[in-house]
RNA sequence: GCCGAUAUAGCUCAGUUGGCCAGAGCAGCUGAUUUGUAAUCAGCGGGUCGUGGGUUCGAAUCCCUCUAUCGGCUCCA
């Protein structure tokens, strides 16, 4: 007998070699019915595998990501049988469960392609399989097996997958006749895959290889009950709504011009006074913590980033120089302000007492990024980031660094980001060529950074390969409207630039020493910032962002939605009309139609109203008395502004 | 940059298998209307159908080039 101990920490005993299904069974039938695969001491494994000793188990049903996980990469074994089945001679490559679905890479015979007037017969196909119950079964094989198993097919992807295993871990899952070289685990059968969606197919490089054969790799995702599918898809159409391209266009916050070139954005009125509330909101935190604010021009010669070591790591991927007509003397179009801060440090000797110095700027910057690349607001040639370079002694890099993690959660909560991952961005130690810098000043910097979200009680996810290439950072990342993930918000420790452009301060031994720097944007940048800002709002901003919202959306949601926001807060008075002039009675409660009125005219400035003066009572505070609708409608937007600001 | 798709008035779209001067709604303009209310009525203007080439008696509709956009890949200072 063995004792299996359960997430709730209650036991029981079963025989040995019992497997997951059968435990289930032994609690509920209903539950041997739902459960997709299990977990055994951590590990997720099928439900017919054996279980040998004591266990601490945990069964995975739809609810839970191991669940969907199991149930989308059993989906996708399907998906490739139904695919070898409509295209025989297919070489697959690999077909992992995703975020939401799963997709296989797959190189089509020459001459084949999938279009989407093909996806109703692959569907058709697939539900065909997944409806004959077939079942998923492991094998364990040698090496040699494997390999001259998929040898003889001339799984060429597969055999080099193979070639990467170590023997005796090698491990298939068949279903049907379909066998796929896999680690698993796998559902039970397929019957329990109910719906099937063909999502999209595009190009991905062999194993993320841009000089190896582009595959055809398809997107699916499936479900246990087809009403899941049904309303996945009414969320995906829902989030296209709150595409902030969308409703950039609607609200006419920006545009692009092809004209004045791709990834290049057009800032309309309505959108450039967003961004620059944005900005006078940041100015105004920056100032409370001691920031300095400095301007820098747009180029920088050549040679400052030669320095800074920008241009040997990035020049030949960048926009290339400007010449002077006469002298020949080359400049960049900026890709960073840091060199340009860096300069303004220089610029007069600094004593330990002047130290941290704070250099912000709103400063655009002009990167160069594929043409592919380009989306939106979120990925551009020109932006602006909100900036900010702080030369602090050693000894106040932490202190400097929480205080930075202080403003960006600020903003966040300010702006209502609730959903965002903290992330610890560092070297790939595999590939150390790729930055600059010593070991020494990089394990300071890494510290440095996972002490400081440490002391915050930040909840971080370390990423490696993912640093700048001048140092570790800690960055904030959001999601738009459809799951995709972009980087706002970031901060980086650096003692490099400062060694590269010769940074001093004296300290209190009258010795020369050297500052160490941080690179921060709180938004990122004012682009990629309203982006996402306007994907998690839909569009309905706080008042104070902007204050004329209604009179820029779309007039069919212009009232009931601002209506709606503001209605909330007015539920907090009791109005009263003081003077009517139908002679109705004296202090008869306003009509609720009356009441909807408020926000329109607070936004269209409209001055007549139902009654021109109101007797206010805030609820539970005193009396206000009587005032004119217009000054109570002042009163309203300083609360509605009140409030958002905290 | 790579794979695939798309590109019709300011916006959202319709234009069947290539064939009359390319349509609708909204927006705009003009004139009525003055109405306790976002969306009244009448009229008008607006597109060389993304660009350049080709096939054809004839193309928005077929083919090619380029440009931009969309979904991914790669990349991301």
């Amino acid at each position: 007998m063995i004792k299996i101990t359960f997430p709730d920490n209650s036991t029981r005993e079963y025989e040995a070699g019992v497997t997951g299904l059968q435990i289930a069974e032994s609690i509920s039938p209903r539950l041997a019915k739902e459960v997709l695969s299990v977990s055994v001491n951590d590990t997720v494994i099928d439900l017919d595998r054996p279980i040998t000793t004591d266990a601490a188990i945990k069964l995975h049903k739809w609810d839970d990501a191991e669940g969907k996980h199991t149930f989308w990469h059993s989906s996708a074994h399907v998906m490739a049988e139904a695919l070898q089945n409509l295209y025989p001679g297919v070489k697959f490559g690999i077909g992992p469960a995703i975020e939401n679905g799963f997709y296989y890479d797959i190189d089509l015979p020459e001459g084949t392609q999938i279009s989407e007037s093909d996806f109703a017969n692959i569907e058709a196909e697939f539900m065909k399989i997944a409806a004959t119950k077939t079942q998923f079964v492991r094998c364990d094989v040698t090496k040699a097996e494997a390999l001259k198993f998929f040898g003889d097919k001339n799984e060429t992807y597969k055999v080099e997958l193979i070639n990467d295993l170590e023997d005796g871990t090698i491990s298939f899952y068949k279903q049907g006749n379909f066998t796929d070289l896999c680690r698993g685990p796998h559902l039970h059968d397929s019957s329990v895959i109910k719906a099937f969606k063909l999502l999209s197919i595009a190009g991905a490089y062999w194993r993320g290889d841009e000089k190896r054969k582009q595959l055809t790799r398809v997107y699916a995702i499936t479900f246990p009950q087809k009403k899941q599918l049904d309303e996945y898809l009414v969320l995906l159409e829902e989030a296209k709504k709150r595409d902030h391209r969308k409703i950039g266009k609607e609200m006419e916050l920006f545009t692009f011009s092809a004209k004045v070139g791709q990834g290049l954005p057009l800032w309309l009125p309505k959108g450039a006074d967003l961004r620059d509330r944005l900005e006078q909101f940041l100015r105004k935190i920056q100032k409370q913590y001691g920031y300095l604010q400095v301007v820098t021009p747009h180029i920088g010669n050549k040679e400052l980033y030669v320095t800074s070591g920008h241009w040997a790591k990035y020049g030949k991927d960048s926009f290339r120089p400007i010449q002077t007509p006469q002298e020949g003397e080359e400049y960049l179009l900026k890709p960073m302000n840091c060199p340009h801060h860096c300069e303004i440090y220089r610029s007069k000797p600094h004593s330990y007492k002047d130290l941290p110095l704070r250099f912000a700027e709103f400063g655009t910057v002009y990167r160069y990024e594929q043409s592919g690349e380009l989306h939106g607001l979120t990925r551009v040639r020109s932006f602006t980031q909100d900036d900010a370079h702080l030369f602090c002694r050693p000894d106040q890099l932490k202190e400097e660094f929480c205080k930075v993690i202080d403003i960006i959660l600020y903003v966040f909560k300010t702006l209502d980001f609730k959903d965002f991952t903290a992330q610890v961005s560092l070297r790939d130690p595999n590939n150390r060529e790729k930055y600059i810098g010593t070991d020494e000043n990089w394990a300071k910097a890494e510290s440095a950074i996972i002490e400081a979200a440490e002391e915050k009680g930040l909840p971080t996810v370390v990423e490696l390969g993912e640093a700048a290439f001048y140092g570790p950072k800690l960055d904030f990342m959001v999601k738009d409207a459809i799951g995709r993930k972009w980087q706002l918000g970031t901060i980086q420790v650096d003692y490099n630039l400062p060694e590269r452009f010769g940074l001093e301060y004296v300290g209190s031994d009258n010795q020369n020493h050297r500052p160490v720097m941080i690179h921060r944007a709180p938004f990122g940048s004012l682009e990629r910032f309203v982006a996402v800002l306007l994907e998690h709002t839909g569009g309905k901003l706080p008042l104070w962002l902007t204050p004329e919202q209604v009179s820029i959306l779309p007039i069919s949601e212009k009232y009931n939605d601002f209506a709606q926001s503001v209605s909330n807060i007015l539920n907090n008075y009791d109005i009263r009309a003081a003077v009517d002039e139908r002679n109705e009675k004296i202090g008869r409660k306003i009509r609720d139609n009356e009441v909807k009125r408020i926000p329109y005219m607070l936004i269209v400035g409209e001055k007549e109203a139902a009654t021109n003066t109101v007797s206010v009572r805030r609820q539970g505070a005193a009396d206000l008395g009587s005032m004119s609708i217009e000054d109570f409608a002042k009163l309203v937007t300083d609360e509605v502004n009140e409030i958002l600001k905290k």
